[in-house]
DNA sequence: TCGAGTGATGTCATTCAGTGACATCACTCA
DNA sequence: TGAGTGATGTCACTGAATGACATCACTCGA
């Protein structure tokens, strides 16, 4: 018999999210989640820098994913569209995540600290877009204002792929934003 | 003689700034703070929520005048006029507090609890300017697009001008940051 | 097969952020 | 003049986060 239950990481991930959405994540004590994955708190800070950490364990990899994507645009292409090649690119990472990304979601938005680690992911993409088009060779200045627009939309067609009704296609969600960019700035 | 110094919450802010440039905010803590203006560390929790929020202070004025630079513009105005309208009214709030944006900056720019921090004002910002465009008769979609889209120049044109060797006028260059959103998304 | 690592975890003590309850006392005003 | 009022202090406590050290199943080479 192993001496720990593997993957310990993975329990204190899904103990973290059952109870933040069960009584929210100020009412949540870190001791909490650490005994519902069956380990001390101190475990739970040698997975995770903090509390609010363990909801975006995989954001590193998305935005590997997304950075990846602008660097493998054509080189035809012009800033904006590298940086909506890499907000599309984001597309796959949620196939068949819908109803984890609304959970998620709802206690992310539900707490102000939960939403500024949120923001400061953003603000990580922002970097990692802008790093990328310069190395395009976009002038730096554009490189940076292209990177925010394009975290922007990738935003906004989230929250509107999360909250929408029909379901719809969170590629095309992320395609009809984009094309509301360009009418709103034309 | 009155039984205390009058504007406790001001000589806080001071203590902070200085302590946070001297020392790094991670190092200080609020017991040092307060001990600085004079205070107990208690009395630093009674005007401000936490120990990052003694540098925001004043954020919610900045974030009023821009709200009603929207909706004061005209109503022939499109979202993105408004919103434009919005950005070039906090020029004037930062008239002669350059050198002291600058101190700020670099203490908030250096630790990533004061980023997280600033983020959510932005976001509050880009929430606030959608509520306005709404009022304006834009769609919600739309209007959240153009708030993001709003703030984004905004971040960036006021990285700019904290950055710039020139010392060029604050509303000077987000005027050029929003022509040059014109031209990335043309 | 044995013994020296190795690494994930536990235990303990400590610092510091943040909050609630209650006391204090100069000042105000009826 | 005496009953508030309000900003502050004091105290006790919870909980996040970290450092130091112990534990022990497992691995691997001699």
């Amino acid at each position: 018999m192993a001496r720990w239950e593997p993957d310990a990481a993975g329990r204190l991930r899904e103990a973290a999210m059952a109870l933040y959405a069960e009584r929210g994540y100020e009412r949540t004590t870190v001791a909490e989640i650490a005994d519902r994955a069956g380990v001390t708190a101190r475990t739970f800070f040698r997975h995770f820098a903090d509390k609010r950490e363990v909801l975006f364990a995989g954001s590193e990899e998305l935005e590997r994913r997304m950075v990846e994507a602008v660097l493998a645009a054509p080189e035809s292409a012009g800033p904006m569209d590298a940086v909506a090649a890499g907000v599309l690119a984001s597309g796959e990472f949620f196939v068949d995540r819908r109803e984890h990304s609304r959970r998620r979601q709802a206690v992310i938005t539900a707490t102000p600290e939960l939403r500024e680690r949120e923001f400061i992911k953003m603000a990580s993409l922002a970097a990692a877009f802008t790093d990328a088009l310069r190395k395009r060779g976009v002038a730096p200045e554009i490189a940076s204002l292209a990177a925010e627009t394009g975290v922007a939309v990738f935003r906004v067609a989230f929250e509107r792929w999360v909250a929408d009704p029909q379901d719809a296609d969170i590629t095309d969600i992320m395609r009809a934003t984009l094309a509301d960019l360009s009418s709103l700035t034309a």
